[in-house]
DNA sequence: ACAACAAGAACTGTAAACAATATTATAATC
DNA sequence: GATTATAATATTGTTTACAGTTCTTGTTGT
C-alpha cells in the first residue's frame, strides 16, 4: 500500500489570499505599509502582483487581526497605534500572559522547561556583549513569553497573543516605541522561570503580570506627551 | 431630479457582507446552522439570496470571530466546540472578564452602578418567579457581565469578550450545555457589584475571576463524559 | 463482494467586468 | 475671493465567469 492517493499534498497548497496575506502582515509590523497609510486596493494589488480578490480576502483577515481598519466605501488604513491603544493592549497581555504562565505552569515539560533555561542564558549573554541593549525578540522562538505561551497549551490563549496582539506590539517598537528596560526585564524572566520550574502556577502569573504591568507603566507615563509630536520619522498620518 | 443626494446616508449604507455577516452570526449562535455543520458557498448564497462575493467575505469574518473553520479547497464549516475547548474559553474568559472588573471598577459611572443593581434586582425577582431558571441572557444589554465589560471602557477587552468569546459561549448553551446555578450566581454577582460600588478593582477581580472559573470547574467535571455520547439532539456531527 | 482506479461533478479559489459610492477637481454664485 | 454646487474621476462593493482542486460515483479487476 505505497499509497500513491491522488490527495495532493495537502498543506503544501497554501493559496494566494493566504499568502499575501503573511505577506502583509510582515510589510505592516516591519513598518514597510506605516501606521495609519491607505491600504489602496488596486495600488497594493500593483505593488504585490496580485488580484484583487485575494487582497481583499487578505485584508480582511488583517482586520480581523486588529491590524487595520476599515470603512465602508472608504477603504482599509494600517492601525493607527496611540500611547492610550497600547495602553489597552498591555492590559489584556497583563490579563491573558498571566493566565498563561499559570497554565504553563502546569504544561510545560521538563525539557522545554531546561531550553526555558538555556534561553535566558543567551539572552544575559546577549545584553552583557551589547551594553543591556534588548534582545530582539520578533516573536520567534527566541521570545521568552512566546514560549511561555506556547507552553500554556491553551489554542484561544495562543492564537489571540501569538497571531494578534504581538504584532501590534512589535509594530510599536518597529516605529520608535522604545521600552527596554533589559538588565530588570531579564530579572523579572529569571523570577518568572524559577516558578514555573517549582510548578507554583500561582507565583507565575503573578509575576508575569506584574512583569507586564511595569512595561505598561513605562508606556503610561510616555501618555501624557501624546499629542506633543515627537520629532522623528514615525511615519507620516497624511499620504496623498 | 429624482434624488441628486451627494454625500448619502453614511451610516445607514450597510454593505450586504455586512447584512449576511450579522446574519450569520445569529443563525450560527441560535443553532439554525448547527455545530459542525458544512458552509457551502453555493448553497448558503441561494438560501440567504446574496453573491457569493459578499458571503464569502461574511465567512471570512467569521473565521475571525472562531466561529468556523475554514480549510484550503474543502470550504468551512461551523466550528466544534467539544467541552475541552469550552475549558480553553473560560479559562481566557476568566482571564478577560476579571480585567474587565478590575478596570470596570474605576471607570464605571454611578449612575451604571446604580443600573447595574436594578439589573441584579430583576434577576432575583426572574429566578423567584421562574423557580431557579436562569436569566436568558443574549449577550444583550441585560446581562451582567455584559455590562461590566462594557464598563472596562476598554476597546480590546470588549471586542474579544462581546463579539467573540460570547458568542461560542452562547453558543454552547444554545446546544444543550447546561450550567445554571443560577441562586448561586446571583449572590456571586452581587457580590461583584458590591466590590466595584466600593471601587476595589482588586477585589471585584478576584470575585469574577472565581465567579467564572466555578462556572469552568462544572464544565472539567462533564469533560470526563467527553466521548461517551449524552443521550440527546446536540446536533449531527456528520451532516450529508 | 471488496478494493483500487478513473472519469465526472461540484465546490472553492481566482480573475475580470460592472455598479455604486466617495473623493477630487472644476465651475458658478454670493 | 471664499464658498457652495456640480461634474469628473477613482476606489470600493458586487456580480459574473473561469480555473484548479477535491469529492463523489461508477467501473473494473482480483
Amino acid at each position: 500500500m505505497t499509497k500513491p492517493v491522488a490527495t495532493a499534498d495537502a498543506a503544501a497548497s497554501r493559496t494566494i489570499a493566504q499568502e499575501i496575506s503573511d505577506i502583509l502582515v510582515r510589510d505592516i509590523v516591519t513598518g514597510v505599509l506605516p501606521q495609519s497609510s491607505k491600504i489602496s486596493e488596486p495600488e497594493l494589488s500593483r505593488r504585490y502582483k496580485v488580484g484583487r480578490g485575494p487582497l481583499r480576502e487578505a485584508i480582511l483577515r488583517l482586520e480581523g487581526m486588529g491590524l487595520v481598519v476599515r470603512a465602508a466605501h472608504v477603504g482599509a488604513r494600517v492601525v493607527t497605534l496611540m500611547p492610550s491603544d497600547l495602553c489597552e493592549i498591555f492590559a489584556v497581555r497583563e490579563a491573558l500572559e498571566g493566565m498563561a504562565a499559570r497554565q504553563a505552569a502546569a504544561s510545560l515539560s521538563n525539557t522545554e522547561l531546561d531550553e526555558l533555561e538555556q534561553l535566558l542564558a543567551v539572552h544575559a549573554r546577549y545584553i552583557q556583549r551589547h551594553d543591556g541593549r534588548e534582545y530582539i525578540e520578533q516573536g520567534g522562538d527566541y521570545d521568552f513569553h512566546y514560549r511561555i505561551i506556547q507552553g500554556s497549551k491553551n489554542q484561544r490563549l495562543i492564537q489571540s497573543l501569538c497571531n494578534e496582539l504581538y504584532h501590534l506590539v512589535h509594530m510599536y517598537r518597529q516605529s520608535g516605541g522604545r521600552l527596554a528596560r533589559s538588565e530588570q526585564a531579564l530579572e523579572e524572566h529569571r523570577a518568572i522561570l524559577k516558578a514555573l520550574q517549582d510548578r507554583d502556577g500561582e507565583l507565575a502569573e503573578i509575576l508575569m503580570r506584574r512583569h507586564i504591568a511595569r512595561s505598561r507603566k513605562a508606556i503610561e507615563q510616555s501618555l501624557e506627551g501624546c499629542f506633543k509630536n515627537n520629532d522623528g520619522e514615525a511615519g507620516d498620518v497624511r499620504d496623498r
